[in-house]
DNA sequence: CTTATTGTTCGTATATTTGCGAACAATATA
DNA sequence: TATATTGTTCGCAAATATACGAACAATAAG
């Protein structure tokens, strides 16, 4: 790697890595029942999803590499938590972009006015 | 069609579909750059951006499909902007969801108990 | 009518994602 | 040691995503 040339912001690439991680409805899916239950065991999460267990194994390793979530293996079990700092860094950049001021105008008619 | 078994929620659906039209760095720059410009042609992006005239053209694409864009032709320019009532709907969706509680208790170790 | 401008769409190539079953690994138990 | 339990990894197939140049479309300008 001799050069290495940035096309976009940390911030840009940090919010598109998160929004992957989010980008399947069963990784919301996921979430949503790891924070609900603090935490949870691959075999609690597979009885509740549709997928097959090799499935929800590649998943969890989207959302663990995004950081989003930690897992601990326990043999022969192994449980999935809620990365809490990298989620709620995820929760503050998305927080931020949203934020984003969107000045537009409109006519009477209901259309933007651009310049 | 005969049944629309749906495997996941409406708003988890929603989620991953936002979610994704965020997962490329180029789309998130893109968005910031109509936010902050309250319009763009697709001219003025392309000088912007590190990719070609066709791929800007689908990446705007998929923002337009996932709603968070709006584009109006005016030959021979291509005026876009940002969907405010989507992207506002967006943030609220996002911002639900990372408001999900995340009640994990730490020992003192520092190590996550789990029930 | 020809040419220039501005973007989109098409065709193609490559890489990544998603999904599943089979095979494997690690441990506990009989 | 054999068996059961719990997940991961491997191998494969199909679908999507990403990127680019070439060709095309629509209008304006000469």
């Amino acid at each position: 790697m001799v050069s290495t040339l940035k096309k976009y912001t940390e911030k840009q690439e940090s919010i598109a890595g998160f929004a992957n991680a989010l980008a399947h409805p069963v990784r919301v899916a996921i979430l949503e029942l790891l924070a609900s239950q603090s935490c949870c065991y691959h075999g609690d999460l597979s009885e509740e999803l549709p997928i097959a267990n090799s499935t929800l194994s590649q998943h969890l390793k989207v959302l663990k590499d995004a950081g989003l979530i930690q897992g601990e293996i326990l043999p022969p079990k192994t449980k999935y938590c809620i990365h809490r700092q990298n989620f709620m860094l995820a929760r503050d950049l998305f927080a931020a972009f949203f934020a984003m001021k969107i000045d537009l105008e409109f006519n009477k008619n209901g259309e933007i006015i651009c310049s």
